[in-house]
DNA sequence: AACAAGGATGAGAACGATTATCGCGTGATA
DNA sequence: TATCACGCGATAATCGTTCTCATCCTTGTT
């Protein structure tokens, strides 16, 4: 059986032309899409595709574990199907988000782990995000520097 | 002079008695208050304060860097006098969020160092939060233990 | 292959935080 | 004190997200 329908199975998803078609494209994308763009490129097969059903079925998906909603502090969500928690840096100018690294870096997994022991909290997860200009934004961002544009 | 008032002087705003206030109310809080809850502080004693002016008076304190915007995936955004950067917890059940520590910690400033060496990108600032179930919500959380349910 | 049950879809509207507009009032400086 | 730009407050617009509901489809079972 075909490994994303299995998934979702597993899921205790019902496999739909729409699910399949929207968890496939965020699976083939190394980008991290607003639902408006998962909706966006899936109607392109889908044409009928609802924006509602988009976000329902990313609320699905993240539910179950399948795909990672990211707040990265921009106007709208955006998704990962990559699960593992890694780094992500953010483009304060065209908003694009990038990932750095592969994997979580073992000082963020230190500090996870520190701060699980050092504090009374019962801490699930964490998330690391560094805020700046990406390549092809470098030079617009020099001249709009404020002191108070940081986030978090 | 009034070193609060100063320090408005100096970042270039008018001193108005809604300012003052507003700021006062946030550098005497150790907690990271939503608008709206500051608005409803601040209106104690000044009745005719308008949630608009609040927003207003945060965004302006925000971009002369007098304090600090938080976006720690929550519904609205929440304001700290303490623009140090440093690492936040965010409570899943009662959306309460608290520092730990005083400080960024080394490892945050290590990785960011590292971020801004390793890739191409131009780093401004970076963010750590911690996602879990405070002291009094422990209990809560427990049982709606979902693996979805990271943020970024 | 057909059926019943329950979840999924799609259209529209509701919701709420944030942002913009605008006339009036007020603080800052000379 | 006069002047003027700026801040204040009321109102409305914007936009991402969530809700409602009738209809359709997937699924497990005859």
């Amino acid at each position: 059986m075909d490994t994303i329908v299995k998934k979702l199975r597993d899921a205790g998803l019902k496999v739909t032309p729409q699910r399949l078609a929207i968890y496939k494209m965020l699976l083939s994308t190394k980008g991290h899409p607003t639902a408006d763009e998962i909706c966006r490129t899936v109607k392109e097969s889908i044409p009928g595709l609802s924006f509602n059903t988009v976000y329902k079925t990313l609320l699905s998906l993240e539910e179950k574990g399948l795909v990672q909603r990211l707040d990265v502090g921009q106007d709208c969500d955006r998704f990962d199907a990559n699960t593992r928690s890694h780094v992500h840096l953010v483009c304060l100018n065209c908003g694009k988000v990038s990932d750095f690294g592969d994997d979580t870096p073992a000082c963020v997994a230190d500090l996870t782990g520190r701060i699980k022991r050092e504090s009374d909290w019962d801490i699930r997860t964490a998330s690391f995000a560094a805020y700046g200009y990406c390549p092809e934004c470098r030079g617009t961002g020099g001249t709009e520097l404020t002191p108070g544009a940081s986030r978090a």
